[in-house]
RNA sequence: GCCGAGGUGGUGGAAUGGCAGACACGUUGGACUUAAAAUCCAAUGACCGUAAGGUCGUGCGGGUUCGACCCCCGCUCUCGGCACCA
């Protein structure tokens, strides 16, 4: 395919934005600060992919767009280097991860990334895995610790058989490792956890003002699950009291046995002696089965019998207390009370084990099912007759004025475990001395090295390599100086990454994770996009953290991302792309066939950017073409003043292109780019005037071949002497005869409108008028304006 | 099961309640060429018709409206998330 020679226009611009600085803001002196940020890679084997381009491509276009609105754009960029896929990449290279990563984060950045023509300041990089970065990773954990939000515990585990170490709940999908897709197994550990429970209520109060895409806070909402409900206290013989968590406390009356996790506290001694055996068997049992094997829904129910009663507080009777693993040990209490007949799990234990079922809510046949609606109360002593749904904070109140119980909250949001069995990562900036116990390391002593262990395979015994290294180990107590040792687990890659916007902005500073006044300058970000992927992930931690510093009086905001959107993905086959699958597309073949301007522009044409989709390579040969088209244009258009035709066809376009870049909807932009070269390519020869609109409103699109053809018609870098191209004119109306005929929706109105008015000629004489109800049937076209409030839609007749 | 997003030509996808299918890809025909590639021009939702023109068309069934891809109700299928969360 002949064309324009993109091979050499792309490597001189690049080279001379390099030389110049031309994208470096002075973070200092700026006037108008705008921080785009998108979500950093992860330096791993494949190298950037197709896809990459698509979600980089992007928010840089934004980027150059607000350049050229005058914005002083910081857009940085960096390596989320450390972690389990950068090491699992080194194992499986035989390589060591500190010499690997140098290489694969040179081939990211010079090889791939800086061919993209981005607007990217490589002068503020990140990489997580440098110690002059993850000293601060570790002051993080510390200030969390102070703050008593970091605490140890041995606790059973989500443990991936595959990737050896232990996950964080949201690490784990559908029973799944996140990362490898093995069936994840419990094991139990003493580990550290970052109390992310406390902040739940707030994490989810303030998505009602972030202004975030709904599918990511939807996400956000249902993982942090608060369900409102009460605790109640039943009493058993022994002595303990049992206490459940129920949202059903209007069900409690039906209550005829109550079912403790195989992990509650308080099995063992809730076992009557003749039960051991059997109650000993079946708890083994359920800590060896996988998540998959607990959890699955169609599995029938097992359980045993403890051997002790309960009394149901609320009518005396004497109820069975049942051991079970459909009670999970990590939600409410880990205990419950069952009301088989309102309940299909409990209704379904009670079948199989032939317990009592009793309806408290009429409605439904309880002989067939369990009857989950609403309905009046019945058998509930006092509240019968109430209606179901009145009854639940009627009897809530009553509870706790007789002392059973009281309102509760509970949150399906866990609190974040951290510690990782693996070598890749910060390590964990602890000490524990027999006098003085569990230490922090002190500020001072930061970075704690990760050292460079020959051996940093995991080992799957529930212990990090770096416990085999007596130096690293070993260490004199910092309160007291006598002998003591270190933790060994390092802590999860989504720590390195939940800070590391903070860091761009100060990248330079030595003696603190980042600058007050730079800090006060830039943050929080203006616009942030990434993928769902992490909604749960990447995206809830770094709030959380946020908040921690906001509290701990180190910032002064308490959301990070002011925007949020997020991108779809780009899919090949139906499927996501990576190495394993065997459907990475990479783009330096297209840098050097079509050239980078081509396949950025293609990949953003193909699909909306918030919706994604399957990648096919036959879009790229039109945007050549258009492209082609457009240097043609350029080079033969004509000192001349614009036609009328030109200019309304003009305004058109700054204004579509312009809405759909602040809307993210790339792909529309570029069409209405497509129409405005069609349009101007029907005269012989366009005027430069509109050449260099075309020029400029393609810029943030095709940068390198953009700023070719700005030199041809003029001088400087574009950026500089391209400012994004405004309505010269008011949207005038072109020929006479308008009528409207809908004024807000229902309404409806027509008067004449004389030619030359201006949108807001046309609005006030719409708005003065009084509404008539009438209709024409030989409305032909039509077009709209937007008045605040109010939308005007008026119908061009012919 | 629950939550969310969707279903539009051969394909990717456009359309504040107002000409459905913008813009592309593909296909077909034509021009240029010894030929091909590239490029340019034309056609391209389906059906009927030589044509002018007509009929039907946005997953299915209803509804609101002068007018519905768009709003409402009920279904259905696809994709994403969560899932024995009490």
């Amino acid at each position: 395919m002949t064309g324009y020679d993109h091979k050499s226009i792309e490597a001189k611009w690049s080279k001379k934005w390099a030389d110049s600085k031309i994208f470096q803001t002075d973070l200092k002196s700026t006037k108008k600060p705008f921080y785009n940020l998108m979500m950093f890679p992860y330096p791993s084997a494949e190298g950037l992919h197709i896809g990459h381009v698509f979600s980089f491509g992007g928010p840089d276009v934004y980027g150059h767009y607000l350049l050229r609105r005058g914005y002083d754009v910081f857009e940085p960029m960096g390596f989320d280097s450390f972690g389990i896929h950068s090491e699992n990449y080194a194992i499986k290279k035989n390589t060591h991860p500190m010499k690997l990563i140098n290489d694969t984060v040179k081939y990211f950045r010079d090889e791939q990334f800086k061919r993209l023509g981005t607007i990217i300041d490589w002068e503020h990089e990140v990489v997580t895995s440098d110690p002059k970065y993850y000293q601060w990773t570790q002051w993080l954990f510390l200030q969390l610790y102070e703050a008593g939000l970091a605490y140890r515990k041995e606790a059973p585990a989500q443990w991936c058989p595959s990737c050896l170490t232990v996950l964080a709940n949201e690490q784990v999908i559908s029973g799944k490792c996140e990362r490898c897709g093995s069936e994840v197994t419990t094991k139990t550990l003493p580990q550290w956890f970052l109390k992310i429970t406390d902040y739940a209520e707030r994490l989810l109060k303030n998505l009602d003002w972030i202004d975030w895409s709904e599918s990511t806070k939807t996400m956000q909402r249902n993982w942090i699950g608060k369900s409102e409900g009460a605790e109640v206290a039943f009493e058993t013989g022994s002595g303990e009291g049992v206490t459940v968590f129920t949202t059903r406390p209007d069900t409690l009356w039906g209550a005829t046995f109550l079912v403790l996790s195989p992990e509650h506290s308080l099995v063992s001694k809730l076992t009557s002696s003749s039960q051991k055996a059997v109650v000993n068997t079946y708890v083994s049992e359920a800590s060896k089965k996988t998540e998959i094997e607990r959890v699955s829904t169609d599995k029938e129910k097992t359980g045993v019998f403890s051997g002790s009663y309960a009394i149901n507080p609320v009518n005396k009777s004497k109820i069975p207390i049942w051991i079970a693993d459909y009670v999970l040990t990590g939600y409410g209490t880990g205990a419950i009370m069952a009301v088989p007949a309102h309940d299909v799990r409990d209704y379904a234990f009670a079948k199989k084990f032939d317990l009592p079922i009793t309806a408290v809510i009429s409605g439904g046949d309880i002989s067939k099912e369990a009857y989950t609606g609403e309905g009046k109360l019945q058998n509930s002593g006092e509240f019968d007759g109430t209606d179901s749904n009145l009854a639940v904070t009627k009897v809530t109140k009553w509870l706790e004025d007789q002392g059973f119980g009281k309102a509760k909250v509970t949150f399906h949001l866990r609190d974040w475990l951290i510690s990782r069995q693996r070598y890749w990562g910060p390590p964990i900036p602890m000490i524990y001395c027999e006098k003085c116990g569990t230490v922090p390391v002190p500020e001072k002593d930061l970075p704690v090295l990760l050292p460079n262990l020959e051996n940093f395979k995991p080992t799957g015994t529930g212990k990090s390599p770096l416990a085999s290294d007596p130096e690293f180990v070993n260490v004199a107590c910092p309160k007291c100086g006598s002998p003591a040792h270190r933790e060994t687990d390092v802590s999860d890659t989504f720590l390195d990454s939940s800070w590391y916007f903070l860091r761009y902005p100060s990248t330079g500073c030595e003696d603190k994770p980042f600058d007050q006044e730079m800090t006060k300058k830039w943050l929080p970000i203006d616009f942030y996009s990434g993928g769902n992927e992490h909604a749960v992930l990447h995206l809830m931690y770094t709030r959380f953290i946020t908040m921690v510093l906001h509290d701990r009086g180190l910032i002064d905001f308490e959301e990070p991302f002011k925007k949020f959107r997020a991108r779809g993905m780009i899919v090949l086959g139906g499927a996501k792309m990576s190495k394993s699958r065997g459907n990475v597309v990479n783009p330096n073949d297209y840098f050097d066939r079509t050239g980078a301007d081509a396949l950025k522009m293609a990949m953003l044409f193909m699909v909306p950017f918030e919706q994604g989709g399957e990648f096919n390579e036959n879009g790229v040969g039109g945007v050549v073409r258009f492209l082609n088209r457009v240097v043609k244009l350029v080079e033969s258009a004509k000192e001349r003043p614009e036609t009328e035709q030109e200019l309304t066809l003009k305004n058109k376009t700054i204004k579509r292109v312009t809405s759909d870049i602040e809307a993210m909807t790339f792909n529309t932009a570029i069409a209405t780019l497509m129409e405005y070269a069609n349009g101007l390519s029907e005269a012989p020869q366009a005027s430069k005037s509109a050449a260099r609109t075309l020029v400029s409103l393609l810029a943030p699109f095709a940068s390198h071949l953009a700023e070719e053809l700005w030199q041809s018609l003029g001088e400087g870098f574009s950026v500089h002497t391209s400012p994004w191209p405004t309505l010269e004119e008011k949207y005038l109306i072109s020929k006479d005869e308008l009528i409207v005929v809908q004024v807000s929706g229902k309404l409806r109105d027509r008067l004449s409108v004389p030619t030359g008015s201006s949108e807001e000629e046309v609005t006030r004489l719409a708005l003065a008028r009084p509404k008539v109800s009438s209709y024409t049937k030989d409305s032909q076209l039509s077009k709209t304006i937007f008045v605040p409030g109010r939308l005007i839609n008026f119908v061009l007749k012919k």
